[in-house]
RNA sequence: GCCCCCAUCGUCUAGUCUGGUCUAGGACACGGGCCUUUCAAGCCCGCGACAAGGGUUCGAAUCCCUUUGGGGGCACCA
């Protein structure tokens, strides 16, 4: 039997971390077993519907390297209105995969499972079920439905006037979900709501909708969130009712915050979206997210690629509690990557983030290209995400407005004695012929002795001359990048700035 | 309120199933040092945990119980 997993997200929004971890974890099993990864999208909350999101969401999936084998086709995602449907239609023998478009399977199921005693229609008002809870929470009760209509004649609610259907649940004995990662969880079926399988709009509820396309989509191992555990006997119970083969469960641990409470925007980053705009790697992201939770037995290694990781993956070694997020192993790791990135490939991932902020032409013309090339090398060790290439670059980019003259005093130097070191590391540079890193950096070695100070000294002087900034970049590569003219231009203007506070005084 | 899950350094984890090799290993973070033109990167050193209490056992991080602490669920949401 080949292994059959999915990922079913809804179309409400952006696609939290936490569940695109829960997605890591299905692709990894269903790669390692040599099975199938399906992605299937759960639609059935019409007020929440946003259908622009599923193109937000594949998009995600792909960006990460989560491919689908089946999922929904052309037709499928022209229907709910994707524009370059074509682009995105996977297909597959199993659909619709799009739960939308399967209204009527959840019907006769849901009809069927009247017939067989397990379900029973209800018209109780929302009015009326707002009441009961109300009272049920003074009086410290248990919440759930009071099971008015669930003792009705067969006939005392017709097919034609509006209700919903609910599971019937037995007043007694309990119900075991064997979890391949917490073991068996037992519930005592007492304790179990009447649940709304079908709404009465015509909607399946979740816990209708999930059993009957896990069941004919031939799901083997149901791989999700721990969160849906309270909520499985009652699938269970489904499978039951219609003898169908119940799935291997296996509910995996949530992802909290750094503080450990649950992962919200005021900690960072929370969707795929923003990750990747951040300029994090996928494959790191990637690396990152399938180490929550989870870690091959044995060995020291944190860095694997793909096919490493798919190679170790275990599901049965998924850990039961639930893990912090640390962004900040998150950066060190996506470094890792980063430094590992040759110079052109680094390049390309650097360009979207210099045309963004505006400092590049898009396209960019080749001259720059060029240009830029040159400045990869100078960064890679110092960036733990893509966009910090505008900080550490601006500078190449926009006019520097001459520093304060506090900056361009050396540690334990006069202000003549700096300017007088700007004067002549002026002259020098003038000189050097070609402007290249490589013979910059003799002539300047050369005046640190000249005027007897300390390298830190001469060069941090002229790096706030020429970049305006106490951090940057390696200096001689640095000017060679900004030019002969242009660095030439700062250190004049840096010391008119010492020359005019001198004269101030 | 009721139900469920979980518990090793600040964080991610190895070790737990198959008690002894664990004076508990690694990584991130943090502190110090080396290198060094700043910042990084790299290298070295350090800090730092079996939640608590009871058992079982010659021996427990590992098995059992209780407590505490965290997390999750109780919709015509998923």
């Amino acid at each position: 039997m080949t292994v059959r997993v999915r990922m079913a997200p809804s179309p409400t929004g952006e696609m939290h971390i936490g569940n695109v971890r829960t997605a890591v974890f299905n692709w990894l099993f269903a790669r390692k077993m040599g099975g199938q990864f399906i992605l299937r999208i759960e639609d059935t909350d019409r007020t929440r519907y946003r259908p622009e999101t599923i193109r937000v969401i594949m998009d995600g999936l792909r960006w990460l390297g989560l491919d689908w084998d089946e999922g929904p086709g052309a037709e499928e995602l022209e229907r709910v209105g994707m524009a370059n449907a074509a682009e995105y239609a996977v297909g597959g023998p199993y659909g619709p995969y799009i739960q939308s478009g399967r209204l009527e399977m959840y019907r006769q199921v849901a009809e069927e499972l009247i017939e067989r005693g397990w379900a029973y229609r209800c018209n109780c008002s929302p009015e009326r079920l707002a009441a009961v809870r109300a009272r049920q929470r003074a009086n410290k009760e248990m919440i759930m439905y009071d099971r008015h209509c669930r003792n009705l004649p067969p006939d005392a609610i017709s097919p034609d006037e509006p209700h919903v259907i609910r599971l019937k649940v037995p007043l007694s004995g309990r119900t075991v979900v064997h979890d391949v990662i917490k073991g068996d969880v037992v519930f005592d079926n007492s304790g179990l709501d009447d649940q709304v399988l079908l709404k009465s709009d015509g909607f399946p509820t979740y816990h209708l909708a999930v059993v009957v396309d896990d069941h004919f989509m031939k799901i083997t191992h149901v791989i999700r969130g721990d969160d849906w555990i309270p909520s499985t006997p009652k699938r269970i119970m489904i499978y039951q009712a219609m003898g169908w083969e119940v799935p291997v469960y296996c509910h995996v641990p949530l992802v909290n915050g750094p503080d450990g409470r649950k992962l919200s925007k005021r900690h960072g980053a929370t969707s795929i979206t923003e990750f990747r705009e951040q300029g994090y790697l996928p494959e790191a992201l990637f690396n990152f997210l399938a180490l929550l939770g989870w870690a091959p037995g044995g060995g020291e290694q944190e860095i694997f690629d793909r096919e490493e990781l798919i190679e170790e993956f275990d599901l049965f070694r998924v850990n039961k509690a639930s893990a912090s997020f640390s962004y900040k192993k998150l950066d060190w790791m996506n470094g890792v990557y980063i430094r590992r990135l040759s110079t052109d490939d680094l390049f390309e991932q650097l360009l979207p983030f210099w045309q963004r902020a505006g400092l590049v032409a898009d396209p960019c013309p080749p001259e720059e290209r060029e240009r830029l090339l040159a400045v990869v090398p100078l960064i890679r060790e110092r960036l733990r995400k893509l966009s910090e290439v505008v900080q550490w670059t601006e500078f190449l980019f926009r006019e520097v407005s001459p520093p304060p003259a506090e900056k361009l005093v050396g540690k334990k130097m006069t202000p003549e004695a700096s300017l007088a070191a700007l004067r002549r590391a002026r002259e020098v540079l003038a000189e050097v012929t070609p402007f290249t890193a490589e013979a910059i950096e003799p002539p300047l070695r050369a005046l640190v002795e000249e005027l007897g100070l300390k390298p830190g000294q001469l060069f941090g002087i002229i790096r706030w001359a020429t970049t305006g900034q106490k951090v940057a970049p390696p200096l001689f590569g640095t000017l060679a990048i900004i030019g002969r003219e242009k660095t030439l231009a700062r250190l004049a203007a840096a010391e008119r700035v010492l020359e005019e506070e001198s004269d101030g005084e």
